[in-house]
RNA sequence: GGAGAGGUGGCUGAGCGGUCGAAAGCGGCGGCUUGCUAAGCCGUUGUAGGUGAAAUAUCGCCUACCUAGGGUUCGAAUCCCUACCUCUCCGCCA
């Protein structure tokens, strides 16, 4: 949610800034509903004021008995005159948040323009890319081979888009979400295991709804929602707070892991085989609240932080900022990481790190006391570190071998018994 | 799931349908005092919106907020309905 004020002093710059995601906008109609909102509550609560006052009258003409009943006789219609008033204001109000919860983040200014992933730029790569002597299997074949992976059973138990882990693999998923929450902690992040259901009020908070409602999976009857991220709760945990002693450099830190639940709608057809793209999948993931000022640097250490494990996996990758058509609804900025898949030939993203300014923290309501009392903004970011499908997905075809195995990276063996090999 | 009780400001806790934004205590902040033991005394102490001035961090006025949403009433923290949440008992379950 945008500063209302921002647009109000100068929409034609909230456009332009805007205009690097690619979609124009035109606030000529939340301006207007903004002014004649305003207008009316100004009138109706002036005529509240008068029928308050006039109201304390009524006990002093009864008690110096005299007659109430024309006085009360002209409130009434007044109360009448105020209650069509601010249901009107009340209309105008619910579509005027309509279109302002609609409106998505401004972009920073270093985000590249263009429409779509091609467009995105290229910041750094690590890591060397593997050369084989045989030809590498993808993570399904040889999830398949192995008989540890089964999209057939993920399809008997739910539908497409499920898949069943066994033995194996399954332990090398578990491995990893447990390998990956020691690392965050032990950068500071405190672990918490969120509630996977979150409630309208939360996924309004991080921008989820009221827009991408088709994107979730909904409970029925319930005002629940399967989570789509972690970051849900996780920024939600502070929503309608004052935080107090929010300090540049001391950011808030979290981590969890969660199974993430989406529906992809629109997603047919892409990435069909293989575990890439589910309708329910793993991840850990990273939430910083901070002080406006430092949030630069903050984005950059929360990326570096992904980037860690990528590393410590031996799993090559590149980092790329979205450009602002690729750019999500929340976000202000986004660096994507994108690991090496042999089997594809290409990055495939892994995690995605974003700062979101101010716009969940207006949202969600929180906010934070400075120095002098007044109650400010706090800047939000979140990333992931890191989906733990796609980095099994990573493992198995980056580290596989010629005779069908794989090995486990070192830093991974202590949570697979010690083991070297996968099988 | 069944039966009952309840949700008041940062916390504890009062509050006959009418000067209640809300007593009191604690905490917090400011000041005074400083020798009877980090105490005493005095003062202060919410948020949001609108509006008018100062012309970004200041002030005045108005409005709203006693879980939320409706209703009754000239007027509601106070009465009615609904939702949500909490607690107790029973049942059930990991």
């Amino acid at each position: 949610m945008l500063d209302l004020d921002l647009l109000r002093r100068d929409a034609a710059d909230v456009a332009r800034r805007l205009a690097v995601r690619g979609t124009s906008f035109d606030f000529a109609e939340i301006l207007e509903l903004d002014r004649r909102r305003r207008e009316l509550v100004t009138r109706f609560e002036q005529r509240r004021g008068e029928l308050n006052s006039t109201s304390k009258e009524v006990p002093r003409l009864k008690k110096s008995g005299q007659d109430a009943e024309p006085l009360i006789r002209r409130m009434k219609e007044l109360g009448e005159t105020i209650a069509g008033e601010e249901r009107a204001a009340g209309e105008i109000e619910e579509k005027l948040k309509a279109l302002w919860l609609g409106i998505p983040n401004i972009p920073l200014a270093d985000v590249p323009a263009g429409k779509d992933e091609k467009d995105n730029r290229e910041l750094r790569r690590w890591g060397v890319l593997r050369k084989f002597d045989f030809a590498p299997l993808s993570h399904d074949d040889l999830g398949k081979k192995l008989g540890v992976m089964s999209g057939e059973l993920g399809v008997k138990l739910a539908k497409a888009r499920f898949t069943l882990l066994r033995g194996a693999a399954a332990r090398l998923e578990r491995a990893l979400l447990n390998f990956m929450l020691d690392r965050n902690s032990a950068r500071g992040y405190e672990e918490i295991l969120p509630p996977f259901l979150a409630n309208a009020s939360c996924l309004t908070g991080t921008g989820q709804l009221p827009k991408f409602a088709a994107d979730l999976f909904k409970v029925e009857n319930e005002d629940l929602y399967l989570i789509p991220t972690a970051e849900v709760p996780l920024t939600n945990i502070l929503a309608d707070t004052v935080l107090k002693d929010l300090t540049p450099g001391q950011p808030l830190r979290y981590t969890a892991y969660t199974p993430c639940f989406r529906s992809e709608a629109g997603s047919y057809g892409k990435d069909t085989k293989g575990y890439l793209r589910q309708h329910q999948f793993n991840k850990v993931e990273l939430v910083k609240i901070c002080h406006p000022e430092g949030s630069e640097a903050e984005h950059e250490s929360l990326t570096h932080d992904a980037e860690a494990l990528l590393q410590e996996l031996e799993l090559p990758y590149r980092v790329v900022s979205l450009c602002g058509g690729d750019l999500g609804f929340s976000a202000a900025r986004t660096y994507d990481l994108e690991v090496w898949l042999p089997a594809q030939d290409c990055y495939r993203e892994i995690s995605s790190c974003s700062t979101f300014t101010d716009f969940q923290a207006r949202r969600a309501g929180i906010r934070f006391k400075d120095p002098g009392g007044k109650s400010r903004f706090p800047h939000t970011l979140n990333g992931s570190a890191l989906a733990v499908g796609r980095t099994l997905v990573a493992i198995f075809e980056n580290h596989q071998t010629g005779d069908g195995n794989v090995v486990i990276p070192p830093a991974l063996r202590p949570y697979m018994g010690g083991r070297e090999m996968l099988v």
